[in-house]
DNA sequence: TTAATTTTGTGCTGTCAAACATAAATTCTT
DNA sequence: AAGAATTTATGTTTGACAGCACAAAATTAA
């Protein structure tokens, strides 16, 4: 269920946007060629196996990418927020999309067409340099959790994974409140564990005064001990 | 220990290279700013941690790249082979090296100055394309990984590393006998398992005539095997 | 409201793979 | 060549975590 026509200035206007670096006449040359989608919450973006058509960028809402492992068993590889990228990595190797985008929450997307993005890596350096960048960070990143999810013990893992969530979408105004409301399972699939594991596991730690638990919402209490868990075990 | 004025024109000449897409003008001004450096089997390019000065270019040999991970363990990220570059993601990312380079092999390496390439970068569209893309299929590499290594059982996650090194370093003359000659350390390094589940697992292997063993050297008897194997464990 | 479905929570059991122990074979030293 | 060190090999024990079963709670549907 796509509706035409939204507003996604977002992307252009975000100052955390590789954008930025494009001149105001660059900036409308995209700006007359992108399509904006909106997504209900649970609705498939894209999915592993497709063609990408388009750079994807996320106005607003939140989506997760992931992979089917193993019989189904899902693998969450990334977490992306408002204004970022989705789907990029398919279109810059040139394959089809290796992973899923599902939107966790209402979402606004602008799609940019193929061709134009890549004129546009052709037309200014820098912009293609900020690509570079983004693409060798997030290598980085996933090297990273290669080692931590093959390495870590559970309780380390989800530490790691809550700690993520709090990088990624920050806290309400409380403080202190995750600013994205996972199921169980999802959690689990972001830290390679089984459902009960990470229910228990939540369990715990609540009991132990790191965070606290109500329903879908998960407030970390204490910073430290979290960080020293997901370190340590 | 490092021997200056080596030969490393591979690097220039191979057209598996991102070079390729240079000028013979923009070619020359990498070639006289670059410096090889040879290092003997053992020998560490540099470690986690250190800060990258410039692109390495792998023109002869092999490499590991490695991570130091929970209580030391060591996990493989991936394994080089002549063209092909070295270090280029933490370069890239502007960040210190994640990661840990050591010759398996006698090597030889091209180092190309940090600035010289950047300037490259900007120089020439069509080769910041070529590293885009490179980046962007390096990362879907390393999240197929994440998952493999996540999900798959100990048969399956070393019938992948075979395929792996069957792909990335061909065979010896004889059609069967995989280029290159690791550890049996090593070879669980690469898979995620111990030392002894991979010596374990290879002699099970062998017994099933899907390959077989004469030291340090792994003929692969029937692919099919073992990407059946690989697949479903 | 009741019923159905999904999500969350908890205990129990089984198993895969790590950890440990030990020995044989190979390679490196001196 | 003798000894030390490393790598390879194999058996045994242990433990972390998956798998399963089931119950309670929350959400959705009728």
């Amino acid at each position: 269920m796509k509706h035409k026509d939204i507003n996604c200035d977002n992307c252009f206007i975000s100052k955390s946007s590789v954008f930025t670096v494009l001149t105001d006449e660059e900036k409308n040359i995209i700006r007359q060629n992108h399509s904006c989608t909106h997504y209900k919450k649970g609705e498939i973006i894209y999915k592993e196996g497709d063609k990408p058509t388009g750079l994807i960028c996320l106005s607003d809402g939140k989506v997760k990418i992931y992979k089917e492992g193993v019989g189904g068993r899902e693998q969450i590889v990334r977490m992306a927020k408002p204004v970022g990228f989705i789907g990029y990595r398919a279109l810059f190797a040139n394959e089809n999309y290796i992973a899923s985008a599902l939107a966790i929450e209402d979402s606004t997307v602008c799609n940019i067409d193929k061709k134009i993005l890549f004129e546009m890596i052709h037309r200014n350096t820098e912009f293609a340099s900020n690509i570079i960048k983004s693409l060798a960070t997030e290598l980085g990143f996933s090297n990273n959790r290669t080692v931590t999810l093959t390495q870590k013990h559970i309780r380390g893992r989800l530490a790691e994974s809550l700690l993520f969530l709090m990088d990624t979408y920050g806290f309400e105004e409380d403080g202190k409140t995750i600013r994205v409301y996972l199921s169980r399972e999802d959690i689990a699939n972001l830290s390679n564990m089984t459902t009960s594991n990470a229910i228990r596991t939540l369990s715990t730690f609540a009991s132990e005064n790191i965070i606290s638990l109500d329903g879908r919402k998960i407030s970390i209490l204490d910073v430290r001990a979290l960080g020293k868990v997901s370190e340590m075990g």
